[in-house]
DNA sequence: ACGGATATCCAAAGCGCTTTGGGAGGAATC
DNA sequence: GATTCCTCCCAAAGCGCTTTGGATATCCGT
């Protein structure tokens, strides 16, 4: 049924090489001959076999990745959706996934290991701290890495793909400031996550420009399950001097906070404005939320999808991928955000 | 550095063949033959080479796994539990995985298309329903594959591993039962997962046999979040007759059924006993609820292990494993089961 | 018209393993 | 003592691809 290279080859009256070298795309063959090869591919839909090219080539053809299984990381929602997109795109280039669960006091054992294993190209690298110490790590490994979000503190010089997160707050911030809030919460991330620290250092920002401070007593850090989202919201409304708007870090959060508001028998959007980071989790969107959420949006899938496709250009040395990206957040301006109440 | 059969058989002053056959346990060599060639790998640290291997034998080492996206299933808590299990499995073997994501629709094409890739040699199935069309659909690829959980109104003939559902719900209730409790309510997973299904019939069953009924209006479906839980929970406070017990069928959905009885006023073990199916998340252990609770419990992550284990032998041919296993769940009972409040 | 580029193509040698098809030597059989 | 049968081992042929090291033919300027 499948054919292969020699029986391709054969069929066109060339040589193994010359196929070969016609779909790995050499410069040294006939620009009509490459035409009459990829003709014959498409017709006997032929597919090189992987087991042959990583024999031939010493490449492993697949990613590894190391799966955090530390309490509060894993099962994380955020993370299959992420790994969702990953793995959609790595599918589609025939590249596997090795994925190797690691609890957090195990993790340079196991990117040694793994590196060492020659079962991977590349390596791919999450849930960034500030200093983190694994990209120094990586980098001593000596094979390709990218890494998903961006330390602090660390010199910039590896690879990375991370949303603005501190210009998404910072955008999200003035917009509540421009519509008279003055006192806003946030429900973070948890702590010692670089993306947590970013936004809030966004959110500082817009407010120290226009002369306003974060009171302390207003941020909360969490996992971002919704449970957190009411436990963190329910104090904020009973502060002596609530907050006339709140931003989340997730909408999964959201869900949460959501829940406190309603409960207070709050109006969101109008009592209380908030703003959410919206992750396009496909379970769980703003727009179906009894008030439409105003969201900060970047889509964790795409991610995923689009570190993929680096790591695999890379591996395959095709394309020209820039080494750093950072993505800007869509302000998308629905329901929940309103002008200040009066007092 | 790391050495290859070659030099490991000049090594040894033996050939290729007989090394090769000496560590994949063919008879035909001398046993004190063997011990040499076994010592020598651990000296030597020899790995045979994956791609070679795989050429040679054309098995793909890997195996493949649909990843559901749908709404509801996917960044399931639950999911990245059992990944991490049937993952931890398969890197110990050197054994890939090859993540399909696929929403449901899809799926049939999906698993046909991996069948047909060559990339895997064996399929595992998850969240399985009542008359499941795709153990039909399994049967007819002739790839091997492994079901977690099990249909229903199928024949049994297919490999499953699945946890007793029915039991560990009949003996959750009977408990209860003996407790004095009379009337007791259902916060299970989504209706047509077959899990869901037979938990529900274990609770009936145990109910009929000392001639109790259950009340619809204290039963519940959802998926399995706190959110789900705590929605569940209050109305059924809320009714006229409220339950004095309630079974829940992940210490998830139990997470936000507590905080609707704490807020409710109850006292948990007390007012009102509390029993849920625990599947060992890490971050969620049932001893840290401020009522420890009472639980049934199966580790998931075993579960994936398990399955990862008895694939890889069955590809490897090694090991005799059941084709079917059905695991029973542990009772145990912690303080937030108490006797029947006295009307 | 001729040496030297230049453009195209090919034969063959691996990559590291498994497996086929023996072969040597001693034990068992007749 | 000749034949058969095990037991234990080996040489060599792939598996399907990439890549090295030429070949051959065409084309150029002089």
């Amino acid at each position: 049924m499948a054919v292969n290279l020699k029986q391709l080859a054969e069929l066109l009256g060339l040589s193994q090489t010359t196929v070969s070298r016609a779909l790995n795309g050499f410069p040294e063959v006939n620009a009509e001959t490459r035409q009459r090869v990829l003709q014959a591919v498409r017709e006997t839909g032929y597919r090189p076999n992987r087991a042959a090219q990583r024999l031939a080539t010493g490449k492993a053809y697949s990613i590894g990745m190391v799966m955090p299984i530390a309490p509060g990381i894993d099962s994380d929602v955020h993370f299959g959706e992420f790994l969702a997109g990953l793995a959609e795109e790595a599918v589609k280039h025939d590249f596997h996934f090795v994925l190797n669960p690691s609890a957090p006091e195990d993790e340079e054992v196991t990117f040694r290991r793994l590196a060492a294993s020659g079962n991977v190209d590349a390596l791919f690298l999450a849930y960034m701290r500030a200093n983190d110490p694994r990209i120094a790590m990586l980098k001593s490994l000596s094979i390709p890495f990218v890494v998903h979000g961006r330390s602090i503190g660390e010199s910039r010089d590896y690879p990375f793909l991370d949303i603005d997160n501190t210009s998404a707050f910072y955008d999200a911030t003035r917009l509540l400031i421009q519509l008279g809030h003055q006192r806003i919460a946030l429900i973070n991330g948890p702590e010692y996550l670089a993306f947590s620290i970013r936004r809030k250092k966004g959110m500082l920002r817009a407010l120290a420009e226009h002369g306003l401070s974060l009171d302390e007593a207003l941020v909360q850090h969490s996992l971002m399950t919704d449970e957190h989202g009411y436990r963190s919201m329910q104090p904020f409304l009973q502060h002596a001097n609530p907050p006339t708007a709140v931003l989340c870090s997730s909408t999964v959060l959201a869900l949460g906070a959501v829940r406190a508001i309603n409960q207070a028998g709050l109006k969101i959007g109008d009592d209380i404005s908030l703003i959410a980071h919206d992750d396009v989790l496909p379970m769980l969107k703003p727009e179906n939320f009894s008030v439409p959420l105003t969201t900060t949006r970047s889509s964790l899938r795409a991610a995923g999808a689009r570190i993929a496709t680096r790591l695999i250009g890379g591996i395959l040395k095709r394309g020209d991928y820039p080494e750093q990206e950072l993505w800007r957040a869509e302000l998308i301006v629905r329901a929940s955000t309103g002008p200040a109440p009066q007092k």
